[in-house]
RNA sequence: CGGAGCGUGGCGCAGCCUGGUAGCGCACUUGUCUGGGGGACAAGGGGUCGUAGGUUCAAAUCCUAUCGCUCCGACCA
């Protein structure tokens, strides 16, 4: 891509409603603008992150073996009356009247939409277990929307549903979704570890929050730092087998968020030089419910001896939206955002210091060819700005290298090439920046 | 919803108290010089001052209402 043709509206300083630096870096870099409190645009740039990320989300929740559907943002309100859920949800729940008076909402999230397709679909006990998943935005009116896509009102979530005969079973799928979210964030360069939940208006008994650790993060949290070392769940791992295992391995050390922290147990379970308090973002939430929607709705299969047997059920969410926001405070410095190549919106950066310089023009050419030719992702700066404000910008929005090249080097035939996150810069030929850059992004683009 | 604050060009702000031709920095356009970490000079373009009423010869400024946004609290992926 080339800037001089793309839109990335770029600010110099941050408008004054951005508190947090993940909001104020977002509308810096023009990935969003705000629209409404707590509803935003996704410029382009924003918008081939979160592209990105949902894109890694599917592929983990593929590789454990969910199936993906799609399901409406606007609900039926008959749905909730059925669950008993309507009454109860308050004022969060954007309610819609139609033309014909018919009640809807703007759907929260969808565990009466699922259950009410897989319990028209399915009847035996044969057909399971099965997880359904679907990446869509919801909407909750939040009385405070806050901290730009951290806490917006309409949000991109992933919501996969599992359905089993037995709680054993259910156990099961848990175990798997729970491995999955442990791939999922690691893909992304976070550290997000699992902490025992409340399980909240949602109901059941075995819940646990993903929280990635970053020093803004929004609540205080507090875990053995053994688990910061965990390695997390191969990619070659088999997800159709019982992965209990790994789950122990995680929840067998201490790990709270301030709601469910018991200092005494704390102090009791984690030696003094092995405890973290930390701040933490939650970016996913696992939930075991068992049969709470499936009685009230009447999802029920027939087991082997001919009974009806009320479903199983779990929900696992992933905030993908949110995650955008949490990626930015986990990863940035006082220049701007710090992407890990796996998320980031362009792999590359190319800088031309001397646009109309004709040797400079065409090396720059050359290697946008070259490297995009082999697959890689450039934005090339082929503006006609001062050297300066290039590096600024480059750096405000986060590519993880910066390819630099200027009449000065040219004319001995060397470029220099700059890692966004430790700034080292490395002074090296055109061929071997190309051969370079391939290199390490290719290397970097999956890290686990 | 309780408390606090803010709406003036794309972004950041001054002007309001004490009414009198709408300003500053950045960004933008054109030109010249420049050119490796947000350059200099010159000339320009862009704003119904959130909206609606009212007071007044005259309202960004005073009064009333209303809408929006932000922060603290309760709530939350």
């Amino acid at each position: 891509m080339h800037l001089s043709r793309y839109f990335m509206p770029i600010l110099r300083e941050p408008p004054k409603e951005a508190e947090i630096v993940s909001h104020q870096l977002m509308l810096r870099a023009g990935m969003i603008r705000q629209s409404a409190a707590g509803i935003y645009s996704w410029l382009p740039l924003g918008y081939r992150v979160l592209r990105k990320i949902e894109q890694i989300v599917r592929q983990e929740q593929d590789r454990a073996g969910a199936i993906e559907l799609l399901m409406p943002t606007i609900q039926s309100a008959d749905m909730w009356r059925e669950s008993g859920r309507y009454d109860d949800y308050g004022k969060e729940m954007l309610r819609i009247t139609d033309r014909h008076k018919r009640d809807l909402l703007f759907g929260p999230t969808a565990e009466e939409v699922i259950t009410s397709i897989f319990r028209d679909g399915i009847k035996s006990y044969k057909e399971l277990p099965r997880n359904l998943y679907n990446i869509q935005w919801k909407f909750r009116d939040e009385i405070r929307p806050r901290f730009g896509v951290m806490r917006g009102r309409e949000f991109l979530m992933k919501d996969a549903y599992s359905f089993d005969l037995s709680k054993e079973a259910s156990r099961l799928s848990y175990a798997r979704m729970f491995a999955a979210y442990l791939r999922t964030f690691a893909r992304m360069g976070l550290k997000a570890i699992p902490m025992a939940a409340d399980t909240g208006p949602i109901g059941g008994d075995l819940s646990h929050e993903f929280i990635v650790l970053a020093k803004t993060g929004e609540s205080q949290v507090f875990c053995h730092s053994d688990l910061l070392e965990i390695e997390v769940p191969a990619a070659n791992t088999n997800f159709q087998g019982d992965l209990t295992e790994v789950m122990e391995q995680w929840i067998g050390a201490y790990a709270a968020t301030e709601e469910m922290h018991d200092a005494k147990r704390f102090e009791a379970e984690v030696p003094k030089d092995k405890r973290v308090e930390a701040r933490g973002i939650e970016v996913g939430h696992i939930f075991h419910f068992g049969t709470k929607y499936s009685e009230a709705m009447g999802a029920r299969v027939q087991g082997p001896d001919g009974n009806l047997i009320n479903l199983e059920m779990g929900s696992y969410g992933v905030g993908i939206s949110r995650l955008v926001g949490a990626i930015i405070e986990a990863g940035h410095d006082d220049s701007g955002i710090i992407w890990p190549v796996s998320v980031a919106p362009f792999e590359v950066g190319l800088i031309n210091l001397r646009v109309g310089d004709g040797a400079t023009d065409s090396v720059c050419a050359d290697i946008y060819a070259k490297l995009t030719g082999a697959g890689i992702e450039v934005l090339y700066d082929d503006t006609d700005e001062r050297a300066g404000a290039k590096f600024s910008t480059m750096d405000l929005i986060g590519l993880p290298y910066q390819v630099v090249v200027g009449p000065k080097g040219v004319k001995d035939r060397q470029v220099e090439l700059k890692d966004r996150k430790s700034g080292e810069k490395q002074t090296m030929s055109f061929e071997g920046v190309i051969s370079r850059v391939i290199e390490d992004v290719q290397r970097n683009r999956i890290l686990v």
